[in-house]
RNA sequence: GCACCCUUAGCUCAGUUGGUUAGAGCGUUCGAUUCACAUUCGAAAGGUCUCAGGUUCGAAUCCUGAAGGGUGCACCA
C-alpha cells in the first residue's frame, strides 16, 4: 500500500513528473542573480584566468520590432551550445545581445498601421513626428524580443547589450562613414539604382526579390526592325537601336546610321548601334534602348554617350515625354499604349503568355522601377592603400580593393566557412558584386551625415559651422550599420579594452540566407575599419521549415511559435529539437512530435538523477576494474562530444550524449546496477554507487549545454559538487 | 543558362578516410509493469540505400551519366 512505502531517499525537489514551466523560471532568475554570462564577474570570481583564451560571438541581432520565431530559437540554441560548452572549457567566454533597428521594414510598419488607423502618410505629419511615433513602437516591442531571447536559455551578457540606433553605434556609423568617404571608398554619383514606387526609396541588388510573373509579350514594327518588350510604356524615349556588329542580317545598316520612321505619338528619328551587348539569338536581334530604366540599357547608352531621358516619375506616372499619355500611371497606360499602336499598325504579334522575372523589393513588395538617382555609394573596386591591416597577405599601406580584400580574407583561411561549400558562393557574390547603393529616402535610420551649400558638400560626424547648411535628408542602409555589428558592439571607435580583448570575434553564426548581406559585407567593413577580420569563423545554419518541408508563413498556417513549444515541452526539448538532425546549412524539418520527445527525455535525465541520488550520496570511492571500465566509457563519449562540436557538428555531439544516456546508461548499466546493488561486497557496493554519481557527474556537463536547464536544475540538488553552478563548471577532458 | 544541395524503413534523418548481417528516433503491431521513470520497458514487422553504367577482392560511401525535388546567381529586348 501506498503508505506503507519506504519515505524516498532521494531529495523532495525531485517530483514526478519533471516540470519544465516551473524549473526554467527559477533557473533563469538563479543564473541572472550570479551573472556569469558576463566574463568580467568570472575573472573577478575566479572562475575564469585573466590571460585565458577569449571566444566571442555577437548576435545577430533580432529586428526590435520582431517577435521570436523559429530561426531565432534555432540560433539562439546552437550559439548558446558553442558558449556554453567554451565557457565551460575555461575560456574568456562573451557572447553579446543586441536588437536591429531595421530600418526599412520597421518604418514601413509604423506607416502601415498609421495609414491603416488615421488614414494619414509620413507626409502629413512630418520627419519628426514619425520618428518619434517609431521611438514608441520600438521601445514597446524591443521589451518583448530581449524577454523571448532570454526564456530560450541564452547566456548572454546583458550588460553589454546594444541596439543600433543607440548613441555608441549612432556614433560608430558616423565615423564609418566619414573614413569612408575621406578615404574615397564612398562617393555621391548619378547612377541606375534600384527604385521602389511603393516605399518610394532605392534598395541594394541583394534586396531584390525575382517574382515569376505571366504578361504579354509584344513585338512591335520599329522602322524596318522588329522589337520586343514587355513594357510598351518605357518605349517613348527609345531613339537608339541596338544590333550585335557580326548580326550578318543587319550588316546593311551601319553604327551611328539615322533613319526616319513612324513611332507610338508620331515620326522620329532613330539611330543604329551597334553594340555586343545585343544578343543575335534572341527575338529578332534588335532592341531599342531606355537608359533611364534599365541597368543594361544604361550601361550601353554610357559606353556610346548616348542621350539619357526619365520617362517614369518616381510614383510611376509617365513624364511629359509620353505627350498625350504624360500623367498617366504606368499600369493604366500599358493598354492604351498598345491600343494605339495596334491602331497605327505597328503590332506585329503578341505573345500573351510570357513568364519572366519582375523584380521587386523584398522588404515590403513594391515593384521595381529603375531609375536614374543622385545616391551615395561604396565603391568595391575603388583602389586604396589601406590605413591598418592585420590580415594575412595585406600589409598595412598596401594598395587593394574592397572585393580583392573580402577575397583575401576567405582565401588565406582567415576567416573559414562552414559547411565549406558555402565558401564558393561567396567568391561568386564577390566577383560579380557591383558599387553598393548605401542611401534610401526613408526617415528613420543613420542619417548620412553629409551637408550641402550650393555647390559645396561637407562631410563630417558633426554638423559644419556656418549659415545655410542643409543635411541629406536620406538615411543609410540597415546593412551598413550591420556591417559594422562585431565591432561597434565592442565600442569602435573608441579603443576599448573589450575591443582588444575580443575582436576579430571567434565566430558569427547565422542562417546562410544572409551571407551576403550580412558576412561579406561585415569583412568588408571590418577590414578597412579595423584591419581584422570580423571573425575566424562563419558557420551557417540552415531554415528551419515545417514538418512537410515547407516554408513556415503565416498565409500556410504553420507556423511553429517556439514561445508556444517553451510552454509546452520547455525551452531544453525545443533546443533538442531544433539541434539534433540539423546538420549544418541544410533546412530542417520541424514537428512537433520530436519536440514531444525530446520533452520526455528532459523527464528521463530527472528520473535517473532521482535513482543515482536515491542509491547515493556521492562519497567517492575506488573502482573495480569494471566500474573502471563504464568511466572510461564515459570520458570517451566525452571526447566524442568535443569532437562534433570542435567540427560545429552540434546534432551529432547532441544525438550521441542522448543516446548514450538514454539506452546505454538508464537502460542498460542503470538496469544491471540494480542486481550490483544487491549484492553484499562492500567494496563493490561503494564502487558501483561512486561511478554511478561520477558518470551522472559527467554526462549533466555534457548535456549541459544543450539542455541547460533540466541539468542545471539538477545539478543545484546534488550533494557533493565543485561550483555553484553548472554553467561554470568544468567541462569533462581527460 | 550556370552553380550548389537533397534523394537510405511509412515519416524525419545518422551512416566521418570504401570493409562483416545498413542504423536511430517517431509511427505501427504484440507483450510487460507494486521496481527511478506509463513522459516507461521488452520485442517484432518494415530497405532494389532514386535509376543506369564504371572503378575495386569489396560500393549507401569513389567516378560518369540520367531522373525527381529544392536553393542561389545570371538572363529577362
Amino acid at each position: 500500500m501506498e503508505q506503507e512505502r519506504e519515505p524516498s531517499k532521494a531529495p523532495a525537489p525531485f517530483l514526478s513528473p519533471y516540470n519544465p514551466l516551473e524549473t526554467e523560471q527559477k533557473i533563469l532568475q538563479l543564473w541572472e542573480s550570479a551573472d556569469y554570462a558576463n566574463p568580467d564577474t568570472m575573472v573577478a570570481k575566479g572562475l575564469t584566468k585573466t590571460d585565458a583564451e577569449t571566444y566571442s560571438i555577437v548576435l545577430p541581432p533580432p529586428n526590435v520590432t520582431g517577435t521570436l520565431h523559429m530561426g531565432h530559437a534555432a540560433m539562439l540554441a546552437i550559439e548558446d551550445i558553442l558558449i556554453r560548452y567554451n565557457r565551460m572549457l575555461g575560456k574568456r567566454t562573451l557572447w553579446v545581445p543586441g536588437t536591429d533597428s531595421a530600418a526599412i521594414a520597421t518604418q514601413a510598419k509604423v506607416e502601415d498601421e498609421m495609414y491603416k488607423k488615421e488614414k494619414k502618410t509620413r507626409h502629413d505629419i512630418g520627419r519628426d513626428e514619425l520618428l518619434k511615433r517609431i521611438e514608441v513602437f520600438t521601445e514597446e516591442s524591443k521589451a518583448t524580443i530581449i524577454n523571448q531571447v532570454k526564456k530560450m536559455g541564452s547566456s548572454l551578457d546583458w550588460s553589454r547589450y546594444a541596439y543600433t540606433m543607440d548613441e555608441t553605434r549612432y556614433k560608430a556609423v558616423m565615423e564609418a562613414f566619414v573614413r569612408m568617404y575621406e578615404a574615397g571608398l564612398i562617393y555621391r554619383g548619378r547612377r541606375i539604382v534600384n527604385w521602389d514606387p511603393k516605399l518610394q526609396t532605392t534598395v541594394s541588388d541583394d534586396e531584390i526579390e525575382y517574382k515569376e510573373q505571366k504578361d504579354p509579350f509584344y513585338y512591335f514594327k520599329y522602322g524596318p526592325f522588329v522589337i520586343g518588350t514587355v513594357r510598351p510604356e518605357t518605349k517613348f524615349g527609345d531613339k537608339y537601336v541596338v544590333m550585335h556588329p557580326d548580326d550578318a542580317r543587319y550588316a546593311e545598316f551601319a553604327h551611328g546610321q539615322q533613319i526616319d520612321l513612324e513611332w507610338i505619338n508620331g515620326p522620329i528619328t532613330a539611330t543604329v548601334i551597334k553594340d555586343e551587348a545585343a544578343d543575335m539569338e534572341t527575338g529578332s536581334g534588335v532592341m531599342t534602348i531606355t537608359p533611364s530604366h534599365s541597368g543594361i540599357d544604361f550601361e550601353i547608352a554610357s559606353r556610346h554617350g548616348l542621350d539619357i531621358e526619365q520617362v517614369i516619375d518616381e510614383r510611376g506616372i509617365l513624364l511629359p515625354i509620353a505627350g498625350e499619355f504624360a500623367g498617366q500611371h504606368i499600369k493604366k497606360a500599358r493598354p492604351m499604349i498598345v491600343e494605339k499602336l495596334k491602331a497605327k499598325g505597328l503590332i506585329e504579334k503578341i505573345d500573351e503568355n510570357y513568364v519572366h522575372n519582375v523584380s521587386t523589393n523584398s522588404r515590403g513588395g513594391g515593384v521595381i522601377e529603375p531609375q536614374i538617382k543622385l545616391q551615395w555609394f561604396i565603391g568595391v573596386d575603388k583602389e586604396f592603400s589601406i590605413p591598418h591591416s592585420e590580415m594575412t597577405g595585406i600589409a598595412t599601406g598596401s594598395k587593394t580593393t574592397l572585393k580583392k580584400m573580402m577575397r583575401q580574407a576567405v582565401e588565406s583561411g582567415d576567416v573559414k566557412i562552414a559547411p565549406e561549400r558555402f565558401e564558393r558562393v561567396y567568391y561568386h557574390w564577390t566577383e560579380i558584386l557591383r558599387d553598393w547603393c548605401i542611401s534610401r529616402q526613408i526617415w528613420f535610420g543613420h542619417r548620412i551625415p553629409a551637408w550641402y551649400r550650393d555647390d559645396e558638400t561637407y562631410v563630417g560626424t558633426q554638423a559644419p559651422e556656418g549659415e545655410g547648411w542643409v543635411q541629406d535628408p536620406d538615411v543609410l542602409d540597415t546593412w551598413f550599420s550591420s556591417g559594422l555589428w562585431t565591432f561597434s558592439t565592442l565600442g569602435w571607435p573608441e579603443k576599448t579594452d573589450d575591443l582588444k580583448t575580443y575582436h576579430p570575434t571567434s565566430v558569427l553564426e547565422t542562417g546562410y540566407d544572409i551571407l551576403f548581406f550580412w558576412v561579406a559585407r561585415m569583412v568588408l567593413m571590418s577590414g578597412f575599419l579595423t584591419g581584422q577580420v570580423p571573425f575566424k569563423d562563419v558557420y551557417l545554419h540552415g531554415l528551419v521549415r515545417d514538418g512537410q518541408g515547407r516554408k513556415m508563413s503565416k498565409s500556410l498556417g504553420n507556423i511553429i511559435d517556439p514561445l508556444d513549444m517553451i510552454s509546452k515541452y520547455g525551452a531544453d526539448a525545443t533546443r533538442l529539437s531544433l539541434i539534433i538532425g540539423a546538420q549544418p546549412g541544410n533546412d530542417l524539418k520541424l514537428d512537433e512530435n520530436r519536440v514531444r520527445g525530446y520533452k520526455n527525455f528532459a523527464n528521463k535525465v530527472w528520473n535517473i538523477t532521482r535513482f543515482v541520488l536515491e542509491n547515493t550520496d556521492g562519497t567517492e570511492a575506488s573502482l573495480n576494474a569494471a566500474d573502471e571500465k563504464l568511466l572510461a566509457e564515459a570520458m570517451e563519449l566525452a571526447a566524442a562530444v568535443s569532437d562534433n562540436i570542435g567540427k560545429f557538428r552540434l546534432d551529432l555531439a547532441a544525438d550521441l550524449v542522448y543516446h548514450y544516456v538514454w539506452h546505454r546508461f538508464a537502460d542498460e548499466i542503470i538496469e544491471e546496477s540494480k542486481t550490483v546493488l544487491k549484492g553484499t561486497d562492500e567494496a563493490s557496493l561503494a564502487s558501483r554507487r561512486s561511478v554511478l554519481y561520477r558518470i551522472l557527474n559527467i554526462f549533466l556537463r555534457l548535456l549541459h549545454p544543450f539542455m541547460p536547464f533540466v541539468t542545471e536544475a539538477i545539478w543545484q540538488e546534488l550533494p557533493v559538487k565543485d561550483t555553484d553552478q553548472l554553467m561554470v563548471a568544468k567541462w569533462p577532458r581527460a
